[in-house]
DNA sequence: CCCTGATTCGC
DNA sequence: GCGAATCAGG
């Protein structure tokens, strides 16, 4: 295989051979990774410049959304701030924090990531804690994970008559 | 996260 | 003309 030419511009051959792997349908990636020395985003580019885009594409809306403009960097860009993003969390202490033999219970020291980081109590008290128990996979253990999950279901009227303690915790959990 | 092509634009 | 960066989707 005596491709290993210098710099690899699009010779005639190339541009034969990108041809006919486009018209056979690879994927651009594929194509680059047959010439070698080029990446799918030169192929591409290539393919476009030839007129050959648009093509039975596997992933194609059929629409043409005309994409913003790039912005790209341009002289001294402004530092963009991103708004800090306020984690809704409400807390329903429905489950108290599994505590060790010492009777301490998981904290943000103890916390694995093999356990239920559910947030339990004020977090404002000493006595706050996390759930800590065993979490398989998820950031919550099974119980903690539906009552984290819950998408909007209907609020049902379970609270009715809530102790104003209840009230308290979620209103600081919220903040 | 993997992939796809599409587009813009500095070089 | 070239292709990296980026985008918009599957």
């Amino acid at each position: 295989m005596g491709q290993g030419g210098l710099i690899m511009g699009w010779t005639d051959e190339r541009v034969t051979l990108l041809r006919k792997l486009w018209a056979e349908g690879l994927s651009a990636s594929q194509i680059a990774k047959q010439l070698g020395g080029v990446t799918r985003n030169a192929v591409i580019g290539k393919v476009h410049r030839l007129g050959l885009a648009g093509r039975a594409t596997p992933s194609r809306p059929a629409k043409r959304p005309v994409r913003t403009a790039r912005p790209r960097v341009m002289g001294p860009s402004v530092p963009r701030l991103r708004m800090p993003s306020t984690m809704p969390t409400v807390v329903i202490p429905d489950l108290e924090p599994l505590k060790f033999e010492d009777g301490k219970a998981a904290n943000v020291l103890t916390l694995n990531e093999s356990m239920c980081k559910f947030p339990i109590g004020d977090p404002t008290d000493p006595d706050f804690a996390f759930c800590g128990r065993g979490s398989s996979g998820g950031p919550y253990c099974s119980d903690h994970a539906r009552l984290a999950y819950q998408p909007s279901q209907a609020r049902k009227r379970r609270t009715a008559g809530a102790p104003d303690e209840l009230r308290r915790m979620l209103r600081l959990a919220a903040m």
